[in-house]
Formats: structure tokens, C-alpha cells, sequence
DNA sequence: CGCCCTCATGTTAACGGTCCCATAGATTTG
DNA sequence: CAAATCTATGGGACCGTTAACATGAGGGCG
């Protein structure tokens, strides 16, 4: 009188036991009805339906990814998420993963590099079966942690020279000189860049190589580089472009054009013009990067660097999708997504 | 020779019984350091953290959930991600989880009921410790899975008046009330508004509810309705409230002060204007809600009604972890964590 | 000096699924 | 028509961890 008949435990949730006893079958067979139904008779299949629909029973992952060693967890690290790029990334991303069932697991870091080690960790401990880093700078032990996980890594919205799995992405550095040589062949002379500062462990990596690349090429063309101002900390903002704008005019009041590396930072910088009374294009040309919607709605309309983020992360999706179908596969793939001048009214011609 | 020396494996990932056997402790003692150190005596941890070490030991949560019945899961389901004031809710809330340790399982909608249920059966699958919703309407099937999750719920950015759990928010309705209170006691008679057409599955409850109170209150007023235009679908955004704006002006070419639903829409109607020529607020008194950064930096600034999301994702987080630590507690509280006017620019005084 | 505590650690049995193989009946095949 | 193959289902071990209880060594105390 003990063992069999403790059905007394008052209504924890309902187990596949529970269900494969009203049904009448065994464990095994909810089991498949569940994961692959066709190898069950329509009759069976159709008996543990409504067992299932009558217990309310919802399987517990938890469980069956410790038998299957399968999670269908995909790990997502972010700078943020506060910022419609990324959230895009993300949004390419779930559409593509949903349709495989897969779950994305988000973390993001702030543009701090101890948070992101932190975050890897818990994302690890989740046992993600692939995972999706942006940027391609990490700490060391980052890196480490990485390497043994075992599971394909997507480096992505970046075009890193030493990466260590898949790549998916664009060259920031690129897309710095890419505005550069655009301003210089309207012909420009004096030009100028906002972006943050580099300073301490709260940074933005990729920022940053966009503003390498830009003075690269304005040092290439031999004009000088003393506009371009990093100024206040990632992530950037609106904010950060009217702030920023300030202090480069004070530096180069003479600047004729400048490009912001990102379009929340130029859309501030218009803003800031025109309460200041300067007109763009006609006094100040300015280009951004991202190409967020507002660059579109806002007057002057902005020229700025179009990367399809949406894009990038479908894309990802699909090849995480094809990367887990076909099994390990440690060639790691490069793809450059590449970018393009959004032209708008903010430049002059 | 079966059995014990089948080490041969070749490199799985290390368990945490190949932590106690190189540590020479049991298993337990390694689960005690990685969760209570304390209970362990200095020199034994120290051998089992640099065991740890050695092996690139990572606990596997799914194991540990299963024994513990704690997943450290919370999840939140959002209408989209690409919505700062939606960011700024799950970024309050990650602030304050990671501290007690929980990762935040996101998953969104896009404004779609049938979607909804489909998530939320696979969050129940991954045995959240609490459940965080936006907005209060949910499809039967889905109401039904939520109470026998039997974890707490939290329903945020609303004022539902038949909550099926804990309620975070703020009243949508009134929102719209106050937008429409703020208009007529600035003199205005000919109000309208712009917000998203309410047919078929996909559609913003909240945003409705911002347009009901807006309504009631003109006619409360004994004002005229028929400068409030529902038009195009959610999610809303800046292109929304240009493209509205124009078919509201087709409509009550007369029209002096309209409310839009969400900033997003306000910004865009705010552009709209400057390019046909029509002056804000000279002309045409503008005010959104949401206080969007945006709102902030644009020329004239946005009058608008705001709500502190990122502090309701604090405040949601800080309830869950109270929640959880007191074990269960079936009292649903319900905070109002309410709203003001932020005046700017954009409505002639 | 025996007794009882406390503290550090070990032992055992779950947790709720799925993998792998076995089995019995139905169907094909030479 | 017996053997081989296929189909639908079942049985048991196992996935990696932790809860709960057991154990044994040391310490304080009357």
C-alpha cells in the first residue's frame, strides 16, 4: 500500500506519465506523438491528443534536452537593445528560428567587456547550440570559454581579420572610408566625425574601426583628421550628437561636412544645426551610418550608409538552421553583406 | 575492463563528475561550491575551483533545473522589440534580474493573438519561474495556459479592469483622457487624432485604448469625433504618422490640435507638416505619447504624455524577485505607476 | 568522559524526458 | 508458405544535476 498508490501528491503539474496512463499507452509513444507524430497510428495518435488536451500537459524542455543533448536554445549577444539596428538583427534572426523551433536566448553587455564574459557564461550554462556574437573583439577568457564550447559561433555585423567561427557581416572600417572618400569626392577639404570615446572598459568596438577607417582615408587624401571628435560613451544617441557637434565646431568652426558614425548622432546634429541657424546641406554637409527610419523622415532628409540588418540576421538564421542540420561542420564561412550610400539632402552636391 | 575505465570518450564536455573525480571530493561537494560556497571548507573549495578551472567546467542548467525545479527562467512576452519604450521595459527588467541571477526569456508577438498563444506554449515549455505580459487582452486558450502555469503573472503597461495576475501599468484610456483633457483646456474645439485601424488579428490593444479615451473625453467635452483617424497597421512608426496625417487633414482640413497615439506617429506628423508648409504649433498643435527620445531633440520639441517604462521593467523585476523569494503568494497586487504631461513646443499655448 | 551539537562531506534517489533496442503482428517476397 | 522486412509500440537505461538524509570527525560542557 505504498509506492504505486501515491497519486496523492496534490497537482503538481501533469507528466508525460500522467498523460501516457489516461491514453493507455506508454511513455514513449506521447513521447512521439509530441516530437514526430507520424510514426504513430491515427487511432493512438488521436487517444493521447485529447489526453494531452484534457491534463492541459505542456512538456517540460528542461527534461528532454538533458536526454536529447539537444536545447534548442540559439545564444544572441548584443551590445544593446536599445537601438533599432540590433533589435532588427534580432528580429531576422526569430523569424528564421522560429520556423525551425528554435528559441533565442538574448543577452547584451552594454558595450562592456566584463559584462560580456559574465553573460557568455550563463548563456553557456544553457547549453546553446549555437551562438551569435556581434563584434568581434573579446576578452581572452571570452574567447577561451568560446573556443571549447563546441558549438558554432557566428561573429556577426563585423568583418573580423582573426575570427574564430562563422562571419556575417560588413567592414566598419570600410564603411568609415566609404564616407570619407564620399565627402572628399564632392569636395570637401575640411571634414570632420563624431563618434564616442574609447576610454575604459565601456566601449563600442565597431564604433570605433567606422572612425578608423574614416580618418585612414582623409589621411590618405592628405587632409588633416584634428575634426574628428570622440566625445561621450556608447551606447550613442540623439543626444550625443548635438553634444558632440558642439564641441567640433568650437575645434573647427570652419568644418564643411561630417560624417557621424552613427544616424542617431547625425539625426542630433541636425537638430543642433538648426538651432544654431546652421543650414545643412548648405553650410554643414552631414552623413550618417545605419540608415534608421528617421534619417528618412526627417528634414533634410539624411544621406547616411544603408546595411541591412534585417537581412544579416535572417541570414544568419539560415545558416545556423543549415550549420545544425548537417551536422558539425568546422570550415568556418565569410560572408560580406556589404553596404550602400543611402543618398538623401543632407550632402551637398 | 568495461564499465569504470570507459574514459575513451573522447572529450564531451566535462560533468561535474569529472570535476569531483579530479578534485577528489563527490559530486555534491563540486554542486555546494558552484552554489554555496560557504558551506564548504576553504581548502576543499580551493581544489574544486581549480578543478573547475582545468576542465573548463560549465554547469549544465537544464541538468540542474530538472533536479531543482527552478529553471531561473522569467519570461516576457512583448507586441515587438523595435519600440524603445519596449526595449526600455526589458532593459529595466534584465537590470534587476541579473542581479538575482534570472535570464529573461523574450519572446514578441508582432501585435498577433494567434502568435501570442503559439509563444507562449513554448515559454511554458521552458518552466518559467514567472511570466511578464504586455497589455491584458489574451485569446481564451491562452488565458487558460497562463492560470494553470500556476507561476506568478505579471500583466505590465496596462490597467486591465479583469486581471488574471499581478498588474504593473498605467491606464491607457486615460492616457488618451489626459491628451484630450490638456487639448480642450487649451481652447481648442476642432481635435483629432491618428492611430492604427483596429481590424482582423493583428492589432494594438493599448493603442486603441489610447484612442477610446481620447474619444470619450471629446464627447464628454460635446465635441465632434470625426477628426479621430484610424488608419494603416501596428507597429506604429514615424512613415504611420505622416501617411495619417494627410488623410485626417483630407478629412478636417480645420482641424487645430491632434493627439497621435504614440510618438512615433507625432514625429511623423510633425515632419509631414514642415514639408507642406503647415506651422507647428502655429497652425497645427501636436501631442504624442510616450516621450520618446526623439520627441526631445526635434524641432519644435513634442509635447507629450510620459511614462517611465524603464522604471516599470525596474519595478516589475523588483516584484518578481520578491515574489519568488517568498514563495508563492496568490494576492495580485496591482500598482499604477501613472503618467504626466511633459510640455514642450509642440502644442500652442 | 560520555553526550550532544555543529560542521563538512558523502550517499542515494529522484527530476521528466528520449535513445536504443526488443517485440509482436502485419505485409512482402522468392 | 516460410523467411525476410516493415510497422507500431513498449521497456529500461541514462542524460547531469540537486534535495534530503546519513555519516563521521571534532568541540564544548556538565
Amino acid at each position: 500500500m505504498a509506492k504505486t498508490e501515491e497519486r496523492v501528491k496534490r497537482s503538481r503539474r501533469p507528466t508525460i506519465r500522467d498523460v501516457s496512463q489516461l491514453a493507455g499507452v506508454s511513455r514513449m509513444t506521447v513521447s512521439r506523438v509530441i516530437s514526430d507524430p507520424d510514426l504513430v497510428l491515427p487511432a493512438t495518435r488521436q487517444k493521447v491528443a485529447s489526453a494531452i488536451a484534457d491534463l492541459g500537459y505542456v512538456p517540460d524542455r528542461a527534461a528532454g534536452s538533458l536526454a536529447s543533448r539537444k536545447t534548442g536554445f540559439i545564444a544572441l549577444m548584443l551590445p544593446t537593445l536599445t537601438n533599432a539596428n540590433f533589435a532588427a538583427v534580432a528580429h531576422g534572426l526569430t523569424e528564421v528560428l522560429r520556423e525551425a523551433n528554435y528559441q533565442l536566448l538574448i543577452a547584451y553587455t552594454e558595450y562592456d567587456m566584463a559584462e560580456e564574459e559574465r553573460q557568455l557564461r550563463n548563456l553557456l550554462a544553457r547549453r546553446p547550440e549555437a551562438i551569435v556574437l556581434t563584434g568581434a573583439t573579446h576578452s581572452n577568457a571570452a574567447s577561451k570559454l568560446l573556443l571549447s564550447a563546441d558549438v558554432p559561433i557566428l561573429e556577426i555585423a563585423d568583418l573580423p581579420s582573426r575570427p574564430i567561427g562563422h562571419v556575417i557581416g560588413f567592414s566598419n572600417q570600410e564603411v568609415g572610408r566609404t564616407a570619407a572618400r564620399y565627402l572628399i569626392d564632392k569636395g570637401f577639404t575640411r571634414i570632420g566625425a563624431v563618434g564616442a570615446t574609447v576610454e575604459g572598459e565601456v566601449l563600442d568596438h565597431r564604433g570605433e574601426e567606422r572612425m578608423r577607417g574614416f580618418e585612414d582615408e582623409l589621411r590618405y587624401a592628405g587632409l588633416p583628421t584634428d575634426a574628428v571628435v570622440r566625445h561621450g560613451k556608447a551606447p550613442l544617441s540623439y543626444d550625443h550628437g548635438a553634444a558632440a557637434i558642439g564641441v567640433l565646431l568650437d575645434k573647427a568652426p570652419d568644418c564643411e561636412a561630417v560624417f557621424a558614425v552613427s544616424d542617431l548622432s547625425a539625426v542630433g546634429v541636425l537638430m543642433e544645426c538648426q538651432r544654431r541657424g546652421i543650414s545643412v546641406p548648405d553650410q554643414l554637409s552631414v552623413i550618417g551610418f545605419g540608415d534608421f527610419e528617421i534619417g528618412r523622415i526627417i528634414n533634410p532628409p539624411l544621406t547616411t550608409i544603408h546595411v541591412d540588418f534585417n537581412g544579416l540576421g535572417q541570414r544568419t538564421g539560415k545558416t545556423i538552421v543549415e550549420l545544425l542540420k548537417r551536422g558539425v561542420s568546422s570550415e568556418t564561412g565569410r560572408v560580406d553583406v556589404g553596404l550602400s550610400i543611402i543618398e538623401r539632402k543632407s550632402v551637398k552636391t
